[in-house]
DNA sequence: GGAATATGATTGAACTCTCAACAGTTCTCC
DNA sequence: GGAGAACTGTTGAGAGTTCAATCATATTCC
């Protein structure tokens, strides 16, 4: 076996703590924004990802990918934000296993209502406690280790 | 009310877009590999600490903290890994309200058994896919928001 | 053409997390 | 010194997530 772990350096350690620590913080504090408006980031992110289709819609399976949910759980939040009239559900045509989502009219709406506080709290929590430079370092790294990874995991 | 939202630049929706989606499939990928040894990054970050602690012991409310984790859902999950025989609760001689928790042989035996997991995911999932320079700038503006965000919430 | 395989989405049960309420303890301050 | 406020950790119920199984449709390939 691969016997010989190749353990962090203290910088790396540092550095990987910050993120983990980060990360986590980052995710309470916007989850609380939106909370206090009645929503989740998981579920803003679906919302959000519907509004900037090309048709305004998207299949379960697209969708779950781009919000990095499982399809089952992308189910039940679909269900859920079907329930509050925020999305709906449509056949698709070419496929008949497949079921697109698209926004309702007050799903629109609650979007334009969440996106500002979102934003503001995205600025707040963590674009200005940083250097221009240093969110677009940020930026540049994520980027990075999103388009490897995609190329990694998409080799189906 | 504050009516303007200073909306995200292109490049600054980008950046953001990547950090979402970046510490998500991190995120997922880490979990996938503690959990063929049947633990989770959450819970592998308490063992974690716990091993790290000065004493090798944490109150629950500071261990809390640590890996930002609400005091409620720590209890469940201390109850969690007690019961797994992996961790250990003890009362605290100088204030009577409060609970530490250790590490038993067991839990630390584990530990090490996840720790060589866990590093070598953390390189192969985050750190081999950046330079060197590139992870030190992610390190750094991580620890930038961590820092300004202890000193905003730890104004208790 | 049709059996075997793969894919898309859903289901329900088990598990985990959240939220509000609670009980016990310590602190504050008159 | 004692009432009120604040803090620590737990509890239980409800909400959300995971996991394996299932159903329906598409694709593959003999």
């Amino acid at each position: 076996m691969e016997d010989q772990v190749r353990w962090l350096t203290t910088q790396e350690q540092a550095s990987w703590r910050a993120y983990l620590r980060g990360t986590r913080l980052i995710a309470t504090a916007l989850d609380e924004g939106l909370t206090r408006h009645g929503t989740r980031l998981t579920e803003y992110e679906i919302l959000s990802m519907l509004s900037e289709a090309p048709d305004g819609r998207l299949r379960m399976s697209a969708l779950a990918q781009l919000v990095v949910q499982s399809r089952s759980r992308l189910t039940h939040t679909a269900t859920r934000l079907e329930r509050l009239g925020w999305v709906q559900r449509h056949a698709v045509r070419e496929d008949r296993r497949g079921v697109e989502l698209s926004l309702t009219p007050a799903g629109r709406a609650k979007l334009e209502e969440l996106a500002e506080v979102h934003v503001s709290d995205v600025r707040r929590i963590l674009i200005d406690r940083l250097t221009p430079e240093e969110f677009e370092a940020l930026g540049h790294a994520m980027t990075r280790v999103v388009d490897s990874i995609d190329v990694t995991e998409g080799d189906c």
